[in-house]
DNA sequence: TCTAGTGGGACAAAATATGTCTCACAGGGA
DNA sequence: TCCCTGTGAGACATATTTTGTCCCACTAGA
């Protein structure tokens, strides 16, 4: 027998619908309040004479309280919300989409959040809470994690909640610097992590641009090796996926890396490594850490990227993407996935 | 899916009656095919225009044909309904008795959890956490609440959750000393409640078994005057429902009370008040604290009980209880009612 | 060829949802 | 201190949807 959820899509659609409208205004509230009619409008394309019949609903059915300074979710409202993050899933059709794209990227697990990372940012967070969540199952006992950097992965790290029995993790950035910006670096977000799971870490601290000698020299330092053979013995991997190009600009690649990127049609890039739509690696970021090669003995891998525009990136990653990773994506990457 | 569709409900109160009308209007074509608009809307008490509106849904849905000579299932709505069938009855089943018991009872709302208390321990605990939700729905602003002792208000306590603003509640025990043990006296009761909402609370000491003069005195005391002021003037009261029997027995009741009550066929039992079958009162236990009559005052009054031995308690006493009582009891006492 | 049933078109009335504009007020920052 | 921004709420005209009511053409079966 098909479920309650598959009848109630042929049988009321139209309510459905408004199940939806309410959900996603019940979220919204969630992640912002308190918050005003006006700027829930704007957020979520509706005009505010609709948000205020909306919220005079939920006000009535006690899921969310008024007052003078905004909107905020009552007790109620938390509870419903919890439940109903499941329930819209289904009926959304995301565990459809889950299922498609984990076929079709022949890889262990696909997550997937509602939402457009590009359009609405607090969907980045909703990608870092998944991913957060999904993590923290694989992450009793004593564990190495490496995590690169990247804005959606510095989401994960604000999204995972404490939690007070991480003394035996530990969490070391995956490779050295790549060139991004302070809050986005990979030891940045080493460290965030560690704190809020109250585990320890290393951070690497690898200069960007010298001579290959005095290259060679530093990374021959003892506490660097230490750091080094740590990275390398890391059981779990987390990473983003970007844009080919996105990426290279954002790290100020010198112009002949731009021409081969060029040549080479590249169009993802994780931890430094840039690859076209075949999933060919087209060129290497030279620096220290974990390589493409370490990621076979890697036991729990997971990839995070979201955003229509980063579809292609992240197919394109996925074909010479080790087959236990996991992929915690949003729902138009998917689609967009899927269309491709 | 009981809890799925409860928290649909929240979203959509009306889904159910949606879902309701197009399963009947469904069921009908199926039953009478080839069938008219008008046949229909006659057969089914609903207006010719708002069945029409609904087959050109159920048309437009592709659940249904529409020919010259009348309409007809299509094959997918063949499918559908026959999952419906079974769905309906799981999803309306307690939505029906909750009505049914409503109307016989006369009472402004009857609230059941599936299971028997009698024979699932846990199902008590269902009740409480029914009562507990539905309480919380009426506890905002200044409140006082007079409670009653037994084991099923006791899950109550338990069930309730933690709420930080319960500032301005006063918990009170409705009546004096009834006999009960201690962790189901209603003093004990009301500490726990007033203790997890973070409420106020005054405790009522009345000696059980004590000569009429010192009793009389005792009652005049001012720290006893004002709290049984506080207790008249409360405007909620939440009480259990019991045998009546099995109730003066548990309060070791005097064997001349004993015989009265046999005499006078008492049934169920409700704040030390025992009634016969048709609601009379049979006794009342002679004590301070809410009677009777005060309950004409109370906004909001809540009756827990369940168990399929409870019901004919439960009916006896709701034939005398106000008709603003909110009933909160489980399957099998309603099933029960509902048969005698 | 009737007749009782069918679906569907049409349209006004009623109910509801929406757009638009105001206002008073609270809180934060200068 | 004051101003400014964002807040909820009131009010009311306008759209939109739902509903009630007729009427008409058609078809199957007596």
């Amino acid at each position: 027998m098909r479920t309650l959820v598959d009848i109630q899509k042929k049988l009321l659609p139209d309510l459905l619908s408004v199940m939806q409208k309410r959900y996603h205004i019940l979220r919204y509230i969630q992640f912002m309040q308190p918050v005003g009619r006006r700027s829930l409008s704007l957020s979520l394309n509706l005009t505010e004479r609709v948000i205020r019949s909306e919220v005079e609903f939920l006000k009535q059915q006690n899921l969310i309280e008024i007052h003078t300074t905004g909107m905020k979710l009552s007790e109620e409202g938390s509870v419903v919300l919890e439940s109903l993050d499941s329930i819209m899933r289904e009926v959304m059709g995301i565990d459809t989409l889950e299922r498609q794209l984990r076929q079709k990227l022949k890889v262990k697990e696909v997550i997937i959040v509602s939402g457009n990372s590009d359009e609405s940012p607090w969907v980045k967070n909703e990608l870092g809470k998944a991913c957060a969540i999904r993590m923290k199952s694989d992450l009793s006992g004593k564990h190495i994690i490496a995590v690169t950097g990247g804005s959606t992965i510095a989401a994960v790290a604000d999204m995972l909640s404490f939690k007070p029995d991480g003394k035996e993790l530990l969490f070391v950035p995956a490779r050295g610097g790549l060139g991004e910006t302070v809050q986005n670096q990979a030891n940045t977000i080493v460290a965030t992590m560690a704190e809020k799971l109250n585990a320890q870490y290393k951070l690497l601290y690898v200069p960007d641009q010298v001579s290959n000698e005095s290259y060679q020299s530093f990374i021959n330092e003892p506490s660097i090796r230490e750091v080094l053979s740590l990275i390398k013995s890391s059981d779990i991997v987390l990473h983003g996926i970007g844009e080919a190009f996105a990426m290279a600009k954002r790290r100020n690649s010198p112009d002949e890396i731009m021409k081969k990127l060029m040549e080479g049609n590249a169009v993802g890039e994780a931890f430094g490594y840039y690859f076209d739509e075949n999933g060919e690696i087209v060129h290497k970021v030279q620096t220290v850490g974990i390589q493409m090669e370490d990621l076979q003995n890697v036991e729990h891998i997971y990839a995070v990227a979201g955003g229509s525009s980063k579809a292609k990136a992240i197919s394109s990653y996925m074909k010479s993407a080790p087959s236990n990773t996991v992929l915690i994506t949003d729902e138009a990457a998917a689609n967009e996935i899927l269309k491709g």
